[in-house]
DNA sequence: AAGATGCGCAACCGCAATCGT
DNA sequence: CACGATTGCGGTTGCGCATCT
């Protein structure tokens, strides 16, 4: 299955090398890895293109030192999403997933240890509050996702389902009843205009989201994470939607 | 001055998820 | 549904440079 062919280059790109590669991917997109060996000539596995163009050749790429806003978001969501890399970049724009983890492992992970250290002493008696991390879920809009048969996705943390029932009912569904979900029903119904091309409905029921999800775009992610007390009650939670574009997924609430 | 050590970063590797047939 | 191919992700390694002894 696997095959490594010993003639490939490893090791540091050269100018020339990366210029034959920025040349391919500008005349033909992003993607299509295993064809680009062939296309440039370079003697180099798809996945070292693949990774020589995500975080180094790339446009807007951000390069120098981490700014505060930065290191102050890069901490917030870690804590959030653990070592999700990839996601945790997404929200820093200009910032690839090898920079974060790289910044990570190299400068914050020793600082976030001792000042958790120092705030454990701070907050003795506080109850340690579990995050549950589901895996991000990617929706197409064709088959049953949009306004089609039903369809069920779980998640560990939380359920979304989208099945062909009435809009308008979905959109006067009774808000949650903890005041955590009230607050976020609030939220999304405030956001609802804002929202461009994507929409979502819907409500907390105990400690599931029961959503619908029109999609026009082509792709649309879903995200959620639910923060839970020592007893297992649900205290907030975090969801988010993504559209896709051609390119990176962007947020769009 | 030269070797040792530490640090930052780019790149590689293994694995799991997703896609296509 | 099964299976191979491809892609994406996170952990780890290794190189080059700076600093220390």
């Amino acid at each position: 299955m696997k095959t490594t062919n010993p003639e490939l280059k490893k090791g540091a790109w050269t100018e020339e090398e990366d210029a034959l590669l920025r040349n391919c991917i500008e005349r033909h997109g992003e993607g299509k890895w295993h064809l680009i060996p062939f296309r440039t000539g370079l003697n180099r596995c798809r996945r070292s293109c693949r990774l020589r163009w995500l975080n180094y050749l790339k446009p807007n790429i951000k390069r120098g030192e981490f700014e505060d806003d930065e290191v102050d978001l890069v901490i917030r969501l870690h804590n959030l999403l653990g070592n999700r890399w990839s996601l945790i970049a997404g929200r820093i724009p200009g910032r690839t997933a090898n920079d974060v983890k790289n910044y990570w492992n190299t400068r914050l992970a020793r600082k976030v240890v001792a000042e958790n250290k120092k705030s454990r002493c701070r907050t003795k008696g506080v109850p340690i509050v579990k995050v549950i991390k589901p895996h991000p879920r990617t929706f197409s809009r064709t088959a049953s996702w949009v306004r089609g048969t039903a369809t069920l996705i779980t998640c560990p943390a939380l359920r979304l389902y989208n099945h062909d029932i009435n809009l308008e009912d979905k959109c006067t569904s009774p808000p949650p009843e903890t005041e955590a979900g009230a607050a976020w029903w609030e939220g999304l119904s405030g956001d609802m205009a804002d929202l461009d091309r994507a929409h979502t409905f819907g409500c907390l029921q105990g400690v599931s989201l029961v959503g619908e999800l029109l999609a026009e775009t082509s792709k649309t992610t879903v995200e959620g994470s639910l923060v839970r007390d020592d007893e297992g009650d649900v205290i907030s939670f975090d969801i988010d939607l993504w559209q896709h574009s051609d390119t990176t997924p962007q947020p769009v609430a």
